[in-house]
DNA sequence: CTGTACTCTTGATCTGGGTCAAAGTTTCAA
DNA sequence: TTGAAACTTTGACCCAGATCAAGAGTACAG
């Protein structure tokens, strides 16, 4: 049921509500008891959708395996990737009955959820949630103000590199980095979805990976398989001063 | 110093550091003491940058008249607007010591601060601050992904449109509305700062705001007096769903 | 295997919005 | 009152990325 990747985490810290690996540190054990009694896993299938926009949520959680996306459509189909969740982020908000977005799974997925009100209960009763969620909340603001930079002012070419580059941080503890420093990882999206998060078509995104592949600023094998030769380089592509700073 | 809107805001919590309007009801007395002894205003001109990107912030505080933005840019001079403070709204973030963008008075600004150390201390001894703050970063954190979907999917049009709904939304309190229901404000941004709030060029606002007014969506009177005779019209050419709920 | 349904790539063409240029408005200092 | 600077509008042209279309892998059910 729960792969080894969870299981990684499971080891720090496997019942903190929120972003498993950050804050457990803070847990006391009296929390931690009470936190059992409302905690229960949930499994998705990729593609399958975790919540609809405009649903009733009763329940918040965090992210153990797979991928997640948070995304907004209009009446016409358009659709726009808000968000890209990962194992350990948190899902869910505190306070607000409904969902505002649709969350899918991308992958086969695993959360780790809390009922809602029992964790409002505690939250109110623990102060230092509040302030850890908080916390994380600006961390969220940020990547996603970083992100309308992206999707504002930077071309088809360098929001892909953007993209690559985000992955491969956020990505890090999973990726395979070779002596060379060369950085090689799966890409957890389809050309569609990336074409959504980047506000693209994917025939555009397509276009864009064959042409940073002709021009070695990454290699592919098959479709999802990329090595980054070198990441000063993408990052250059990406038009980020410095590392970018993206998803922090 | 303090002008009529600030005043209005006065009567009903002069203290609270965060919102003034939506938090004082759970202000309690002896709180609003420890935050006198650490508060003191700041104005700023039109144009005059608040703070620079990078720098050691040393506060946080709150608009209390005066429109603000916050703005990215990148090396080459592309900029990108990705938040707009109006009155009641919260700058800075506790935890972080360095501004992670450029906040620019737009108008003539004055702002309620606090000392950055204190305010921490503070928000450490009475939870509800931190709460209070999580729910508006909440908001915050909506409304920047709902901005988006507006910059990764909708048309030039729609953009104008949807940025003026929001602000005729967000300025419900100082705006007209007549007796049959017209919405009469003045517009508190240049065509420069339309453009960089919607990944558009100041030329194409300024063609796609004549177009608006050629077909009756809006009337113009000069370069800055908009008022909108059908808000479901515009709303419409927004391409929302609904009422939008930006910036709920 | 083999067919069917995806996902991805590549080509040809079109167009919304960018770029460049020029002139009209405001604003405000002197 | 006047002149200069800043903001705005409008026109002409162009190009990055969208759209339309056709194949090429790939995955997997039967």
């Amino acid at each position: 049921m729960l792969n080894e990747r969870s299981l990684t985490i499971s080891q720090e810290c496997a019942d903190c509500p929120i972003r498993h690996r950050a804050v457990c540190a803070r847990c006391e054990s009296d929390e931690l008891e009470r936190l059992e009694e409302i905690k229960y896993y949930r499994k998705f299938e990729a593609g399958q959708t975790v919540i609809w926009s405009g649903d009733r949520m009763d329940f918040v959680g965090s992210v153990v395996s797979g991928i997640a996306t948070l995304t907004q459509t209009m009446e016409d189909g358009r659709t726009q990737m808000v968000g890209l969740l990962l194992p350990s982020d948190f899902v869910g908000r505190p306070g607000r009955t409904s969902a505002a977005y649709d969350v899918v799974a991308t992958t086969d997925l695993v959360m780790c959820c809390f009922r809602k009100s029992p964790f409002e209960e505690m939250m109110r009763q623990t102060p230092h949630i509040a302030q850890r969620l908080l916390e994380m909340t600006l961390d969220e603001l940020d990547a996603a103000r970083e992100w309308m930079l992206v999707l504002g002012r930077k071309t088809a070419r360098e929001k892909i590199a953007s993209l690559l580059s985000i992955i491969a941080r956020r990505d890090a503890s999973i990726n395979m980095r070779t002596a060379t420093g060369t950085l090689v990882f799966d890409l957890p999206l389809t050309r569609e979805a990336m074409a959504d998060y980047l506000g693209l078509t994917l025939e555009t995104v397509s276009r864009q990976i064959s042409a940073l592949k002709k021009d070695g600023v990454i290699e592919l094998e098959g479709k999802r398989h990329v090595t980054i030769p070198d990441m000063t380089r993408l990052l250059d592509e990406a038009g980020d001063d410095s590392d970018g700073g993206l998803f922090a």
